[in-house]
DNA sequence: CCGAATATTCAAAACGCTTTGGAAGCGGAT
DNA sequence: ATCCGCTTCCAAAGCGTTTTGAATATTCGG
């Protein structure tokens, strides 16, 4: 394995200058890195990490901790976010270091990992309303970035979407077809974005003056049978006139309400529209169920790399006030949405 | 933090004194090495990694790839596995970094990780038959522990089980309950096990002198559903006599066979006797089923500490040939199993 | 009590990189 | 010629460990 004297020695260099060189400092001459970048090439030299580590004081190494649920399953959305996260990260010469978490105390498995101090940060997932993490890790002086937020304005860094727009994009295109009664679908209630959903759902649906029953709220795991057995409940009518729209955090939700609405020989968009919301992952595209689902997009696969960036920018000393970066997800009308049934306007009683 | 020269200061002894002192040298005298430890936990002290690991020439590191399917799940048991192993390996001093394949090419996202040189060795899961990584990391170099084999006797360090005495114990326990007619849900076919447990069963089968029908065994992902839609149709008779006795690779598959039964009003024990191999995963307790499940039992949890341990002696240097664990699994006789019904003596006629 | 053997400890080198503090070379202004 | 300011490079000092080779205590047999 060559090393920078080697590199040097062949070029009459110091060490020095070669680092300077690759490292890509202004204080050494295009000619000479250049020469440099060519020898170090020929000699497939890669930098020994250790050492870069001994000397800079950081370890390349990033951690995330996977909280399992009681069935040991993960997150469906996981595994893709990993795919890119560790993409992301490799780009920038970091490394993943994972750990499972299985327990009940939500700090307990951070605090093991910070104790073997090799970690230069976190990446933070799922996050729950007034979640103890960052609070913690800033105690302990440790760089962060949250995927997700566990408020609306939060004070460290992250990157993710605004939820209430979610669910206000997608009230204001049904209100706009003429319906009243919109109903939501969310997902796991524990979670920060589904509390952030439900609030921006509720707002804009006291915004359009429409009255909303509590009922009319699910909350469960974003699975297909969830979804089925929310819109049964409430499409059979029993609970109440059925809703004309109804909002689904999550696509495989959709699919359940939509299986719901063919056994109840509803038509879809006719009898009801359907919104739901698509992280995009790959194997349950949209835009080919049956109808096309209108969806709020806004790819998971997107926060990787500005997760990374966020993360790289943090350890080298960026304040997180200036690493935060919301986005807004997409609104795309498809075929699951059309106008109100005619007979359908009326809203919900204002007192149930 | 403190370093081996402040705890060396505080006692007057040297930085090397020090260092031999916590790593348990002989050639130090216990007294001092008291004295070393104690000042050591009062500064709390903890070894700089990036600096052994510069000097030591290791990274105290070690990889491991998850191979997604393509909806983007993981194997049911990844995550079991996964928790137990970073346990094992955290008591070594190792971390684990994760990468994610998604990709057609076996050896392509070992080969990146080789590249980032930073891996100790690699802990290698899900083999194939004929399994093209074991051959490249070697080639490479690279120290490797498979958790399995791709065949019977491998010439790399393993930790798995002898999944062909699975399938004949299983069949003998059958057998010897008079059953004639025994047939195999199988677990996914690409995987080296499942080639393994079909040809113990083949051979087990052939051994007692009854013919075995190839539609008798099935191969598919190991769920419940899968176990349900191969036990209906070989119960409804439809294919056949109908087997008296079912091996199932997997406690979810096996819970689809007991469905099945139940679908076709079959008793179990009584028309069928079930017997499936069981991982011991903690959410799915196989003698809580009803029947309680007779079964072959190798805890996918009991791999872990072997495994790791494995990989640490291999990285220290032991012969490949020195590190090779097979155990055989358990038989535990619960109520899923009994003798043959009346009637049902018969086996397969031998030309189907 | 002496010399040899043994048990302890130390100083220094090594690991391969980054970074600091100059130094040399060079052109242009004085 | 002298001085100054740039540019470009270098030597050396870390970073915190492990490891080597040697030096210094300690012990023991005689």
């Amino acid at each position: 394995m060559a090393t920078l004297k080697d590199i040097g020695a062949e070029l009459g260099l110091s060490a020095a200058t070669v680092s300077r060189a690759l490292n890509g400092f202004p204080e050494v001459s295009a000619k000479t890195r250049d020469r440099v970048r060519l020898v170090a090439k020929r000699l497939g030299y890669r930098p020994n990490r250790s050492a870069q580590r001994l000397a800079t004081g950081r370890s390349g190494l990033i951690g995330m901790i996977v909280k399992l649920r009681a069935d040991m399953s993960a997150d469906q959305t996981f595994f893709d976010v990993l795919t890119g996260l560790t993409a992301a990260l490799s780009a920038r010469d970091i490394d993943l270091v994972l750990a499972v978490d299985q327990g009940d105390d939500p700090i307990a498995p951070y605090a093991r990992m910070l104790e073997r101090d090799l970690l230069d940060g976190f990446i933070l997932n799922a996050p729950v309303p007034n979640d103890p993490r960052p609070g913690y890790l800033r105690k302990r002086g440790v760089p962060f970035v949250m995927h997700g937020q566990d408020r609306a304005t939060p004070d460290y860094a992250f990157y993710g979407i605004d939820n209430r727009a979610v669910s206000a994009d997608a009230v204001a295109l049904l209100a706009a077809l003429g319906h009243r009664r919109i109903a939501l679908v969310n997902g796991e209630q524990r979670l920060a974005f589904a509390a952030e959903r439900a609030a921006g759902f509720r707002a804009a649906m006291a915004g359009e003056g429409l009255p909303l029953p509590a009922r009319f709220i699910a909350s469960d795991l974003p699975t297909e049978s969830a979804g089925y057995t929310a819109a049964l409940g409430w499409l059979s009518g029993r609970a109440g006139p059925r809703p004309t729209g109804i909002l689904c955090a999550s696509v495989p939700l959709a699919e359940g309400v939509l299986r719901a609405a063919r056994d109840l020989r509803l038509s879809v968009p006719g009898d009801l529209s359907v919104v739901a919301h698509d992280d995009a992952l790959p194997h349950r595209p949209a835009d080919r169920f049956d109808p096309a689902l209108t969806v709020t997009r806004a790819p998971m696969r997107d926060a990787c790399d500005p997760l990374a960036q966020l993360l790289v920018d943090h350890i080298q000393g960026a304040a997180a006030a200036a690493l935060q970066i919301v986005v807004r997800a997409g609104l795309i009308a498809r075929a699951s949405t059309g106008p109100v049934p005619n007979g359908e306007e009326a809203a919900w009683p204002r007192t149930t």
